[in-house]
DNA sequence: CTGAAAGCGCTAACAA
DNA sequence: TTGTTAGCGCTTTCAG
């Protein structure tokens, strides 16, 4: 592989001058700058990223950090993140974590280790020593779909987003109201939880009783979703729509729903949280948290904090649209 | 930030002992190497990957160039390369491509530019002068899901598996089969091409006559592929069986016979490409390709070369599992 | 506009 | 067992 050097021998400059010409600085003759371009274009010469990282101290890579793919909406804002990298010289490095113990350690390594400029923390809460560790870290870090008053973030608002969902079966003449959803308590992203909030909130606002037999909420994947679906269809007094936790879950219910020809929307309506592309194809209503462009943004802001620190943190609310599709409707009176 | 050379001074030794201690030298005896240890906790030092890098030329970081995270396949590979590569000390970098051009220009430059010890390309076939860039570059290159004779790859016999899928129906009596797919001609990946060979090869020994009219393969997505099953279901002569170049576009199969009240597996029998998440769900009956396992693979192929490169390429085909589902039925008489 | 030289923080001979 | 020193390939003063 050849060196700066060798370019600069062939050329018969300074390696400065070759740097030069690489930084493209304008304090170049173009004659030297010609003949410079030749010797790199006869050498097939690249520059060796490594050593100007350790030169310049910037490393054009931001780390990303987030929890396996294992559920569409991660895979959704990591596609976010990357179109939005993609316009920049930036690289992206993946961390992936599966367990809490992983989460703790990137979170603790990668902001000293040089290894990356400015880290992007995906739907994982840092607890407070964590954050004050990030927001004193000379690189930049910002939170998507997670919240830390110390550092920037980019949001969703769960808690209205539930509220949204419950509502909007309210506003259908719905009183029996069931919540399926993901267990409320996980050891990563709480935004079930706040969904949940949102449920009880809107329940509350409406003076509709909570029914305890109305929730379940230890429910992980379609399939599960599909059999705790019937635990609630079957009840003495079943729901006239339920709201799941998440898309996946709706259609979980979806497919029980017509293993047991109960029609939807007909005699009964659902209503997913997420707007993941599946909810598309299932016509499924759903509150779509806008899962592509909290990547795009997340990127937006980091950026914009890499090239000046913010003073103080940042945050941007994602909008939450309400997706009326076939899986809803009036309830008949 | 502290270097090596502040824990050297506070330990009272020099860097190069710091640095052996770092790596672990058995050459340092107990007392030194605590009094170190003890300086390093003390200033909270981490050493500096990058000088590392440009120290010893190793990277610890493999770049994985593939398609944009669109189909599920995509994504599954993925996981599995992320999934081998948690148990090593090795960072992924992410290379997403969305056209021809991207995909020429990683592939070109990531051989060179140092920045990756090793180098996974997933889906996407490079032509005979890329492969030949790749076989004599110095750092070593694995295909996962592709093939070149000159490159290392994880295999899956494509013409094999459109075989099976067609065998399988034709076993179960059907003769009028049609085949739903992606174009046939793509900038990428040419799996559905192969796909559509097995078809056309199993019909043939089968003696059963090709109809152009039960072909179509401009489908992208599971909505396209919902009106396009319409198209063939709507033939003067429907097929009994569809053959879908992906599970994705089997769903969408399975969609529109819903809709039509076409009992899928009783009047039609469906049978996808893949063994992507949603066709357990769905129940479909499909070829799986064992899409984690290629990226596993693919890492532990691509940690094999780092170790020694192999003198000649190695190739491992994958295996095709035929899962039978319900969406496939015997053809009634 | 250009070149020499001093690092960036680490590893790896080579001596001691 | 340990320290000194010479790089790794680049950027960036600082003179000229």
């Amino acid at each position: 592989m050849p060196t700066i050097r060798d370019v600069a021998k062939r050329a018969n400059v300074g390696i400065a001058t070759v740097s030069r010409v690489l930084n493209s600085s304008p304090s170049v003759s173009d004659e030297t700058r010609n003949a410079v371009l030749a010797a790199i274009e006869e050498l097939d010469f690249t520059p060796n990223p490594i050593a100007r990282q350790l030169s310049t101290g910037r490393t054009s890579t931001i780390g990303v950090i987030l929890p396996y793919l294992t559920m569409p909406s991660y895979v959704e804002r990591l596609r976010g993140v990357q179109h939005a990298l993609a316009e920049t010289d930036y690289h992206m490095v993946l961390f992936s974590v599966g367990k809490p113990s992983e989460r703790d350690a990137y979170i603790k390594d990668l902001p000293r280790n040089n290894l990356v400029d400015g880290i992007l923390i995906i739907s994982l809460p840092p607890d407070d020593s964590q954050a004050e560790r990030l927001a004193n870290a000379d690189i930049p870090t910002v939170l998507v779909d997670a919240y830390h008053e110390k550092l920037c973030c980019i949001l969703t608002d769960d808690v209205k987003g539930g509220k949204l969902a419950t509502q909007h079966l309210i506003d259908l003449g719905h009183r029996r109201i069931a919540f399926l959803s993901e267990p409320l308590e996980t050891p990563f992203h709480p935004s079930t939880k706040y969904r949940y909030q949102g449920y009880r909130q809107a329940l509350l606002e409406n003076d509709i009783p909570f029914r305890s037999e109305y929730v379940i909420s230890e429910t992980r994947g379609r399939f599960k979703a599909k059999k705790m679906a019937k635990k609630l269809l079957g009840l003495p007094e079943p729901p006239t729509a339920i709201f799941a936790g998440n898309d996946t879950l709706a259609i979980g219910i979806l497919d029980r729903a017509k293993d047991l020809k109960i029609k939807v929307p007909k005699e009964l309506s659902v209503i997913g949280f997420d707007g993941i592309r599946d909810a598309e194809y299932t016509n499924l209503t759903t509150i779509d948290q806008n899962l592509f462009e909290s990547g795009v943004e997340g990127v937006h802001m980091l950026l914009k904090a890499l090239e000046a620190a913010p003073s103080t943190p940042c945050e941007r609310r994602l909008s939450l649209d309400l997706i009326r599709r076939k899986t809803t409707k009036k309830v008949k009176v």
